[in-house]
DNA sequence: TGTTCAATGTCGCAA
DNA sequence: TTGCGACGTTGAACA
């Protein structure tokens, strides 16, 4: 990896157009190629940057950039893209060059499938009397979150987010529309269960006739412990 | 902005939890107190990161990690949440700090706001004898791109996207929906307008009776300077 | 400050 | 390769 610390403006070209003005960053150079242009704050996000797979060549400016002080340019051209990004370079501050070889890279640990866990062994969070049908019941167009039936027999399907936004509504009217073509389970009802819901979504959801339950990851998370404790 | 180039593991707590084994990476400390770690390739997203406002203490080793060859331990701690970021530090190979000063920005042109500026100031881009209602037009569920009416003064919504896929169509349905509820308006007519349109996109609007239409930005933006010129 | 929507989104998985 | 959904999404505009 190379890192350089220098006074540049940079073009970007391609899926948009974008410009940036003269002033010290820092250049990123990996080795795979790509390039990162970083101010000295804003988030993780560069300002401007180049994805590999792309080549990156060193050119020397034309007379009239070198009149303005640009003391070199670096044009990184995408290899499969017309995307392109131009750097002139007025200044090297430094410039150094490391070796750090391959990463092991990065292992998570998720809490998006423990919700439907959760939710699975405390079916009664969808009102009293719920039973569980069966977790990722299948329909022709993927499987359902959650499968239940009310105190009265009800089919009910349910539809489990994280964050419960607009796109999450339509999918559950999606499974809703095909599970209510089968006289065995019709009429079904819909249920969008998510740790937080934009009203956007909520309303979207209570025009559908689709009920919206808010999940407590924390207090769910609690009743399961202590359940386990019990054991 | 201080660079270091260590063999480091970390740790992140928060909205997820995840671990970082040990190797070489670039580890970023912006002048905002914000962290990124970075390998030597991937894109520009940081392995792992701290965003700000967020504050970085360093500590000594407990003594299990310094046996194990940690020399440093990292803590990042995010001010207004319990996100936490820790990094353990076992071989500096280098450590530069450069004042880099404040950022002039990037300017960015041809987005999504570009587009629908220039369609509603060429509108007859829909069709011969169309004329615009309003940009944003309010709906309960938010606002369409554009609404205007045809020759025949009937409503027409259009839903603007740089790149047309297949939720721009979900979109559109719903504002149509909604739309032509309204005695008002109703038939509305629904155009898709995108520089660029997926075929999965297309099949899906003209099986709704949606009208697509490809926008070309470079010639739109050609009558838009051509227009100004006039002036 | 909170909400909503676009993004050079990126990333990962499955068909 | 393409489609689809999630993301520690980030970022910007607007109420």
């Amino acid at each position: 990896m190379r890192v350089v610390i220098a006074a540049c403006s940079a073009r970007y070209s391609g899926r948009l157009n974008a410009h940036l003005p003269l002033a010290t960053r820092a250049i990123m150079v990996k080795a795979d190629g790509s390039v990162l242009l970083h101010s000295d704050g804003g988030s993780y996000k560069p300002l401007n940057w180049m994805s590999p797979p792309c080549t990156m060549r060193e050119v020397a400016p034309a007379d009239d950039r070198a009149a303005e002080g640009v003391t070199a340019v670096w044009t990184v051209q995408h290899d499969k893209s017309d995307d392109r990004l131009e750097i002139e370079i007025f200044e090297v501050h430094a410039d150094t060059e490391h070796e750090l070889g391959i990463d092991p890279g990065l292992v998570k640990d998720g809490v998006e499938a423990h919700l439907q866990e959760l939710l699975a062994a405390q079916i009664a969070l969808l009102g009293e009397g719920h039973t569980l049908v069966r977790r990722e019941f299948p329909t022709a167009i993927g499987p359902v979150d959650i499968l239940a039936r009310d105190k009265a027999g009800r089919a009910v399907a349910v539809e489990i987010k994280r964050r419960g936004d607009i796109d999450g509504v339509e999918q559950l009217t999606r499974y809703l529309e095909l599970l209510n073509r089968d006289p065995l389970l019709s009429p079904v009802e819909g249920v969008f269960a998510a740790q937080e819901i934009k009203p956007q979504a909520r309303t979207l959801a209570q025009d559908r006739g689709i009920r919206c339950l808010v999940l407590d990851y924390e207090a769910m998370r609690g009743v399961d412990d202590a359940d386990t404790r019990l054991f």
